[in-house]
DNA sequence: GCCGTTTTCGGCCCGACTGTTTTCAGTCG
């Protein structure tokens, strides 16, 4: 019986959230996405927890009650909805794919489905271009530039991108703004601060003695395309590089409650909110009040505090379980930035890296890093010029000479092994003995079902030899989606066999995502953060992992590449002693 | 449609800006 996923439920709620806010139903709209975002942000499938606990274990999960467990089970059984199809039928409009256009929402594709019978995006811009919009009643000539704008947009940026390739950018902007007298402070903060692998735009908070100066100064930076809203303390514009920067400018005394706010998530903010509230205080952007009586505004610690929390790391705030845990004192150390001592997974020019060991080895000690691993590709992957048994071999000399001649610093042995279409491995056992790390990866065969896919990487890792499993999901974001993998039954294997699971932290890899680092660590299982650098310049990747890892509430033993170099060996060759 | 130290009814997060307005709805973060 084909499974609906969690990620098809949550779209289907969503959906519907949409439509009922379209129709303007009352409190639905909400209960809808709450249930969606709660199904999210689950650890386990709702097909499974069903199967295991029946409606009981449904109604456990947060927002979901009578009318939805009933919409549950009839997902789980027929992956369908009746409920959504009459609403389509009233309504047949991709209201999503239209609401995803910046400055429209569910009222206005209302409107134009009612004026125009507008139901997609392609309708939508045949009657932007021919001037048809302008004039319904309420719209004019503003608001159809704007939408024509916005499509634009949306077709050229497609929605969210890697942070890892905009965050000089975002800092670049961040260090600019520093520079305007009167300025004391500027932080990014929204999904750059939390970590997220990939954000919508950047937020920024600052104080100044004079707003308008600095505000001014945002204007006329020259990596602005557009300004697109101007307010007294607050402003928003459009970069050329296709993302958009959103400033706000805060007293002083009210830094804290704004970089609050600012920094989000939404869930978690509606969370906080709502604690206030049962308090009878309120909670915003200038702080935590009650009635006119400013009761903590300056620091976000002392806001937490007044709540009855302890302070939250940015890396956990998506009401995943962090506000519970705050409230119980029982939040995780997290593991610090900066405690990733060395990258295990580089590729030289040996294979398809642009540089030599030498000169990757020498990049990463400039760094503070203490070791890296070399991991050039193996024999069957021809494209990248893999190496074979004879060539590792031969690596293997050239990394002992590198190792006498570099100082304070450790190369390591390892390679990416590919891991074959049935599971095999494409070097010799005899080969993998000599190698101070055996990592393997798929690199093929991308389009096996579930099964097969599974079964082939579970048996790579009962190999005796292997340490770690590279790019566990294969996604490459905004590129290409994960394979077909069960990754609770990865996890297993892992426990089971020891090996540890890579967060490959290259931008548009993440993989491990968070929620599965998370998985991984709850199972007990070691993760590796590294950046699969090609090139010296990925290797300034590691921090972007490191806050991957931390949204995946990660602690410094989890994160087994954050050891010394003796230690770490030490580690791996226990498995390889075990074995003979 | 959910939820409960306001507990089975009556609430449901908050403020700013834009565009269309002439007092406000829609959208966003």
């Amino acid at each position: 019986m084909p499974k609906i996923s969690n990620k098809q439920i949550v779209e289907i709620f969503y959906e519907i959230s949409q439509i009922l806010e379209a129709r303007e139903v009352a409190f639905k709209p909400r209960a809808y996405a709450r249930a969606g975002q709660a199904i999210e942000s689950l650890g386990q499938e709702v097909a499974d927890i069903y199967r295991e606990g029946g409606e009981a274990a449904l109604d456990a999960i947060p927002g979901v009650g009578k009318g939805l467990i009933e919409k549950l089970v009839e997902l789980i059984s027929t992956s369908k909805l009746k409920y959504l199809m009459d609403l389509k039928k009233k309504f047949p409009v991709d209201i999503v794919e239209l609401t995803a256009i910046e400055g429209v929402g569910p009222k206005m594709v209302r409107d134009l489905y009612k004026y125009l019978k507008i139901k997609n995006l392609k309708d939508l811009e045949r009657a932007a271009r021919a001037r048809k919009i302008a004039g319904l009643p309420g719209f004019q000539e503003k608001t159809e530039q704007n939408i024509l704008a916005g499509i634009e947009f949306l077709k050229k940026g497609m929605g969210r991108v890697c942070l890892g390739f905009y965050l000089d950018l975002a800092e670049h902007i961040r260090d600019e703004l520093r520079k305007t007298p009167g300025t004391t402070r500027v932080e990014l903060a929204g999904s750059i601060r939390r970590g997220k692998e990939t954000i919508k735009d950047f937020d920024l908070v600052a104080c100044s003695s004079n707003p308008r100066a600095l505000l001014e100064k945002f204007y006329s930076l020259p990596e602005v395309a557009r300004v697109l809203e101007r307010g007294k303390n607050r402003a928003f514009v459009r970069l050329k590089d296709k993302i958009d920067a959103d400033l706000i400018v805060v007293p002083e005394h009210c830094f804290g409650s704004a970089i609050l706010h600012f920094t989000g998530s939404k869930f978690h903010n509606v969370r906080l909110r709502k604690m206030a509230q049962e308090r009878g205080w309120t909670l915003n952007e200038y702080g935590l009040a009650k009635g006119k009586k400013i009761l903590a505004s300056k620091t976000e610690r002392e806001i937490y505090k007044k709540l009855g929390l302890d302070w939250i790391e940015p890396e956990l705030r998506e009401d995943a379980g962090e506000i519970e845990a705050a409230m119980a004192r029982k939040l995780p150390k997290l593991m610090p930035m900066g405690s990733v001592r060395g990258d295990l997974q580089i590729q030289s020019d040996w294979s398809d890296g642009a540089n030599s060991i030498e000169q990757m080895a020498r990049a990463a000690k400039g760094m503070g890093f203490k070791y890296i691993a070399i991991t050039d590709h193996t024999k069957t992957l021809a494209m990248a010029n893999g190496l074979d048994e004879r060539r590792l071999a031969k690596q293997g000399k050239e990394i002992d000479r590198l190792n006498r001649k570099i100082k304070n610093f450790k190369i390591l042995k390892s390679a990416e092994i590919n891991i074959l279409k049935d599971g095999k491995l494409d070097i010799e056992n005899s080969a993998l003995r000599k190698l101070d790390i055996v990592s393997v990866a798929v690199h093929s065969h991308f389009n096996q079902d579930e099964k097969a896919m599974t079964g082939r990487i579970i048996k790579a890792m009962r190999n005796p030899y292997v340490n770690i499993l590279f790019h566990p999901t294969g996604r490459i974001i905004n590129r290409r989606p994960e394979y077909k993998v069960n990754i609770d039954e990865i996890i297993k294997a892992a426990k089971k066999y020891n090996v540890a699971l890579e967060l490959d932290c290259f931008p548009d890899r993440m993989d491990l995502k968070d929620t599965n680092v998370r998985k991984a660590i709850e199972a007990g299982v070691k993760i590796v953060i590294d950046t699969d650098a090609h090139q010296v310049g990925h290797l300034k990747y590691i921090p972007l992992g490191e806050a991957t890892a931390r949204r995946g509430w990660a602690q410094k033993l989890d994160v087994l590449n954050t050891l010394p170099a003796q230690k770490l060996m030490a580690y791996f060759s226990k498995k390889k002693h075990r074995r003979g």
